[in-house]
DNA sequence: TTTATAAACAGTAATCATTACTGTTATTAT
DNA sequence: ATAATAACAGTAATGATTACTGTTTATAAA
């Protein structure tokens, strides 16, 4: 069992983690190095990795791009806009799994322990941009 | 606009897909070398994109390992078993997204196009194998 | 309040998945 | 048949992430 020691590094990436929105490693990185301009992009990832593991962030995994970084830990799910990229939080009260019935292909695989959803879209901004092409 | 040319090495790429369960590029590799010694890697992948582009299969991106391959593109997700790793096809019936109400935060990012949900947790066999654990 | 320990570090090399490049082959429209 | 070019095999390059190595630093015990 592997007692944590407190870190100045592992501090800055916490309080930077908390003050913006779906960091990647590497815009960690960039800002953790104003404060420590020697930090290494090693010792980013692995304090990712430990607080992860310890549960005091979430890791964030998309089919395009990096890893991103979550400092709120509660059940929330993504929306990620296709046409500009960002990632906004999606505030989903709960999931109703309403799962198909019938005589076969109809039971859960498994005892379901946590859950992903990310929505793909297009972003209220990106939308407001597009009616304005249309218009001029 | 780009004319596709029909390929042997396409062909069973998506043969290989239809008989099998989210294979990964490389394990399709694999197998399409069964028939085609001398294909590479790099056409494995093209034709998986191209494929997903078309719209004839799906990419899917999970937080471990590297991306897999399904042929069914009917609006479904997935169940990732953490014990060991096999990734099954999960039956909703539709995805009730209950949003949050109140003053503020409350609505949509933006309009929602496409959802990605994938479950994690413990699949029935690795279940079932803890039990034994226990029981012996 | 030194001293031992091992976690964490910076710096760098290695790995893994995926994409890009290059010269050749094969498909298809003319 | 021939021309145009998609697709190919083979290989190099890229990007994200992890692993290694020798040094520094936080903490627990002497």
């Amino acid at each position: 069992m592997r007692r944590i020691k407190f870190s100045r590094q592992r501090e800055a990436i916490k309080e930077l983690l908390a003050e913006s929105s779906h960091p990647t490693a590497d815009e960690i990185y960039i800002k953790v190095r104003e404060q420590f301009p020697n930090v290494s992009l090693g010792t980013v990832y692995r304090n990712l990795n430990v607080l992860s593991e310890c549960g005091e962030i979430q890791k964030l995994t998309f089919p395009e791009g990096p890893d991103r970084f979550d400092c709120n830990v509660m059940p929330h799910y993504h929306f990620v806009c296709r046409s500009c990229g960002r990632v906004f939080d999606l505030h989903v009260r709960g999931l109703k799994l309403d799962m198909e019935d019938g005589t076969d292909g109809a039971e859960l695989p498994g005892r379901i322990e946590a859950q992903a959803l990310i929505c793909y879209g297009t972003c209220n901004d990106c939308l407001a941009d597009e009616s304005q092409d249309i218009g001029a």
